[in-house]
DNA sequence: CTAATAATTTATAATGATTCTAAAGTAGTG
DNA sequence: CACTACTTTAGAATCATTATAAATTATTAG
């Protein structure tokens, strides 16, 4: 069973009619072994070098908007000028590299003991999320 | 000695002349009890309504970033949407609630014992930044 | 296989937030 | 008071994202 089959299964599977330009966009992010961390404008510049057919800005803005709502992606916000997406989509935290803009996955191990004292009444917690800002030691 | 006359002073002595745009800010901004958390939107519906004489979009984005950059004021980015500014420049965390959008500070005291096991060779930790989304309970 | 339909893609226009520009106004200095 | 540098301003420009509406494609029923 090559990628393909396995893509178009994914998408069917969540309801989405797999179309080239989706199985494209499912490759190109899915098919990795590390954790992908990207920005829409990455996604469009990759796909401008690989394919003689072009995918439309539009639809990769579709694509990856229908992939977070699916389940496939998680929007992360760093900061105003960038919204980064990530294939990994489990509780997890990040450093954010300040000189490289680069941001890297911190496993949920690797962060321990966060205890929140505080609470707000007729408030429940729904996520934790930290993000540790590095930059260059020297 | 009348609050004009401290933020005369604030600005003066950070390099910023005290014009009475600066100093409508500053009034609106840091003359507050608790922690003021804002968009820039927010600033500019606040002021015209207030003002007879309306300060322009344009200098109120030249003045929250000069604040930012003299340190009065801390940028926190929560979504891509949204890029608040708190006048709480100390290193703390953040609720998000959810349901209204609102920042809530936690000192830094209830979020105790965060530590990164983790370490990226040639860089070093910069700050950690906790934030904790919340929703309504029921 | 074909026709009907519903979903998808696309180019382009529209939007909204922010930044730029260049002219007019103001504060600080001598 | 006069000069210079800084600041404000309206409006234009830019950038990322979203909306639109027509053309295309995938799915389904026959």
């Amino acid at each position: 069973m090559d990628n393909n089959t396995i893509f178009i299964e994914k998408l069917r599977s969540s309801g989405l009619r797999p179309t080239k330009q989706r199985i494209k966009i499912c490759k190109l992010l899915f098919n990795r072994k590390k954790t992908f961390h990207f920005t829409i404008s990455d996604i469009f510049k990759i796909l401008k070098k690989q394919t003689y057919e072009k995918i439309s800005l539009a639809t990769i803005y579709n694509t990856v908007h229908s992939f977070k709502e699916k389940g496939y992606l998680k929007e992360i916000s760093v900061d105003r000028e960038k919204s980064y997406f990530d294939t990994n989509t489990s509780n997890h935290h990040h450093f954010l590299d300040v000189n490289t803009n680069e941001l890297i996955d911190l496993k949920n191990e690797d962060v321990h003991n966060i205890k929140i004292k505080k609470r707000i009444p007729g408030k429940k917690i729904n996520s934790i999320e930290v993000l540790v800002k590095i930059e260059n030691s020297n």
